[in-house]
DNA sequence: TTGTGTTTTACGACCTCC
DNA sequence: GGAGGTCGTAAAACACAA
């Protein structure tokens, strides 16, 4: 929808997926990255992601053997993940949560407002979702919407499931930046030197769609 | 354990764009 | 008007110190 969805920059390591689970399983250097793009601030960030048309799902690291993976509890309470497959064609993440389409489950509460699964409030993403999902945010922080019936398809979660992951992820970015900008105003500010840092976002980025969130102009790093 | 703080899904309200 | 954006928030899941 907003049209410049090539706002993307970022940088490699946003995974905070349980950081513990993470011993990088993937770089994200062959994501068609500009090198030296390694600085998220850089206006290379705003260029290297052309609109991709086509996505083999086969990630040098999430296959299964990303497999250093390990899942929550909660996670494996269903089958132990039969995605395990190799390439990446639909797996069938059969981790005990119900994926319910656009179309809210029956079991949906029925009580007052509230629109939530009746006895799951929401459900945890396996890890290889995740995964999934990070991949393609980095890629592009905006998903199309060809790419969300990709995924969806692929994950087993629904279009919607997807597009609001992709929302969370962005405010999650947000969220980041805002703490790091207050971070380097507070650095600028006690100490009086280093005149350059105080949180100004790099001129060149382009921002997000909506040319109003500043936030994201904030270079980032994790 | 448990108390507490953080992160992750999911939604509603509101806004913008087509 | 619909789709999708942000923002704020609820509540489950999780991490971790005491």
């Amino acid at each position: 929808m907003y049209p410049n969805s090539q706002s993307a920059r970022h940088p490699a390591q946003t995974l905070s997926l349980n950081s513990q689970y993470f011993p990088p399983p993937y770089d994200f250097t062959g994501f068609h990255h500009v090198p030296g793009v390694g600085d998220p601030s850089t206006s290379a960030w705003n260029s290297i992601y052309a609109p991709r048309e086509e996505y083999p799902y086969s990630f040098p690291g999430s296959s299964p053997s990303i497999g250093q993976v390990s899942f929550s509890s909660s996670e494996l309470s269903g089958t132990p993940t039969p995605a395990g497959g190799g390439s990446f064609t639909p797996y069938n993440f059969n981790s005990g949560q119900d994926p319910y389409g656009c179309k809210r489950s029956p079991q949906e509460s029925v009580s007052g407002t509230k629109t939530r699964t009746k006895d799951k409030y929401r459900v945890v993403y396996t890890d290889q979702q995740r995964l999934e999902l990070e991949n393609e945010f980095q890629y592009n922080r905006y998903i199309t919407m060809r790419k969300k019936t990709e995924l969806s398809m692929a994950l087993s979660l629904s279009e919607r499931q997807v597009k609001i992951w992709f929302q969370n992820r962005r405010a999650k970015e947000r969220k980041i930046n805002r703490k790091k900008q207050q971070h380097s105003q507070q650095a600028s500010t006690t100490t009086p030197t280093l005149p350059a840092l105080g949180g100004h976002a790099d001129p060149h980025i382009t921002t997000s769609p909506s040319s109003n969130i500043l936030s994201d102009t904030i270079p980032e790093e994790y």
